[in-house]
DNA sequence: CGGGTCACTTGCAAAATGATAGTAACTGCC
DNA sequence: GGCAGTTACTATCATTTTGCAAGTGACCCG
């Protein structure tokens, strides 16, 4: 399955998962964020090919989460910079990361700190309705037609 | 990259991207979440190849995301359920599909209703510290050693 | 007994990924 | 001025993964 497919019906995260529905996309965005915006940075820091890298990055691209800038002409130097689409997606990779520490986090790990308080964030996803976490009040799916 | 790939380092996110880190895993875990529990069903739902998702299956189950129930002996049928680590995805799916709403929403899309209050579910993940959602308080990374 | 459903497995072709090597535009150092 | 070094890639080809189509086995229903 491709990942910039066809229509994806009516489903919002099929549509999100368009645009990033793969891994080494999402750990771009994640060094991207962390300050490696740099092609040979993120080479070095992921581990990926080559080739692999520019395609993922020409993706990204294309689907308007990053874009490249040109900060130095002699010698042609080019960084990665998140659009505002990306930096929207990055509460979503907070999100993953706590998941990921709950079910997966033997050994130390990487944190995000709140500059002001020193505290470790803390990522939880809300309604931002009622303020409540999700999966603790009832939901109902309601399909168009 | 097989997505069940050895250590991955000091990243949350990456140890998250280790267990789900695929296309076809978050949307079988969506079609669970909307009631689709049974092979058949998510197959015709996904217009997946039924090896394919017999081996996502496989992944998810060994990662401990879902659990396969036998619900009748005879005839032998099993479903598929959400385990606790699985449920806890959830809401990063919410995340995910609000975010594609918001940058891939043409058209009518699905929505999550709170029951009570009859108004849809605005997903956002904030930190539960402050309260924020993450994106409007500076942040700095801290690594281990 | 014969079709139909459900839940898969198998075999093979097509596509994506990954390792390695090579290219191009420079800079900085003797 | 020549040569190693850095950055940012592209090209080639092997390996891996994915996807399609067909087949299997357990069962049920008439």
């Amino acid at each position: 399955m491709a990942i910039d497919e066809n229509n994806s019906g009516t489903c919002p995260v099929d549509r999100g998962l368009m645009r990033v529905g793969d891994r080494w996309s999402i750990l771009i965005l994640r060094d991207i964020e962390r300050g490696l915006t740099r092609y040979d940075q993120m080479r070095t820091s992921l581990g990926i090919a080559p080739n692999i890298l520019s395609r993922r990055l020409a993706a990204l691209t294309d689907a308007g989460l990053i874009e490249k800038r040109r900060y130095s002409q002699r010698p042609p130097r080019d960084e990665y910079l998140l659009t505002e689409a990306g930096r929207d997606f990055l509460p979503i990779l907070a999100a993953i990361g706590a998941w990921g520490r709950k079910y997966n986090g033997k050994g130390a790990l990487t944190r995000q700190i709140d500059v002001e308080t020193g505290e470790p964030v803390r990522p939880v996803v809300i309604d931002a309705n009622t303020g409540a976490p999700l999966g603790t009040r009832p939901l109902r799916f309601e399909y168009p037609d």
